[in-house]
DNA sequence: CCCGATTAAGTTGCGCACAACTTAATCGTG
DNA sequence: CACGATTAAGTTGTGCGCAACTTAATCGGG
């Protein structure tokens, strides 16, 4: 209800001091919803031995295939930076293996190993444990990932159009 | 459509299977969602110089004042062993004083310098750039931060009740 | 009053995310 | 064919998140 001074470009009925409030909310709330996600994977990964970053690794390989690193990244959303080291350590555990392609030399194959195969029956019962603990419908399920979808795009389109300044906080 | 072979105890309409190809899905939008936002909030806070579990830690000053950093970890769900280091570069860039409170030895009171306050001006326009970028109504932003809140609660809810077994993969 | 339990903050170690960079192979155009 | 541009993967450095642990102060029961 509050008269906005009409700073920004979106949004004409809240002022900035409210937006910094609703921010408080909204952006802590996307955060730590995300981080207790991360906490029930956990535990419901334990018996499986693997991080929430390594089981979507695994899951793009149950689900597509063997296929090159830069293939898993993009549908992960993640550069070599994060998933070089990662599949590394999966290899280590004897899930996957690495191995250059012969067509293309520049290109790693990632492969699932018979453990890495097996896994997949024991890791059938997880989403269903995660289900669980969200308290939500299939239905809801549904309709919060269309929701984070549509978010997803829309920040990836908005992003890199500002101005830059000076460095983050470091110690 | 498919049945289900009723293993779990929330839901019998859906195979594991299926719900292993959903979990894809689900989570990783949700991680996906946490990453994209963490970009756009990184552009909008690269003229502030800060991160955003930086900008997370200054919203709760500007908001509530000087406070321990017990209270601070509440308010964020952040432990000691990740708002240490984040506090003390705050401190190293100013924005922040730390001081045992004399009440309690043990207690750390942070408290927001003239350059932290100051900061609050230049950082109201932030929320809005956020907002913007989403494309959402404030009304959405408003259901998706309800949906979040009780998806939290009911995560944290359901947290630490699973068998233990071996150690995650490590490098 | 004393001593074990609890509590606040900090430290260490590991994995993830990301920016910036390096290395090596492939592509494309003259 | 030659050579610069592009591309895939990996490396380095910084910060966050969390578990496990340490240190020091406070609390509480005998």
């Amino acid at each position: 209800m509050t008269p906005s001074p009409a700073t920004g470009p979106t949004l004409p009925a809240v002022s900035d001091a409210e937006l910094l409030r609703l921010d408080h909310q909204v952006c802590f709330s996307l955060h730590a919803a995300s981080r207790a996600f991360g906490g029930v994977y956990r535990d419901a990964l334990k018996d499986l031995g693997l991080t929430y970053p390594q089981y979507l690794a695994m899951l793009v390989l149950w689900e597509h295939g063997p296929q090159p690193v830069k293939a898993i990244g993009e549908q992960l959303r993640l550069d070599s930076g994060t998933l070089s080291p990662l599949l590394k350590r999966l290899e280590t555990a004897g899930l996957v293996r690495r191995e250059r392609s012969a067509a293309d030399e520049r290109s790693v194959t990632v492969r699932l190993t018979e453990a890495g195969e097996e896994m997949r029956e024991r890791a059938l019962p997880v989403p269903r444990k995660i289900l669980a603990a969200t308290g939500l419908s299939v239905e809801e399920v549904l309709g919060l990932q269309g929701l984070l979808g549509r978010l997803t795009s829309a920040l990836d389109e908005a992003q890199g159009q500002s101005g830059a300044s000076p460095e983050p906080v470091r110690g």
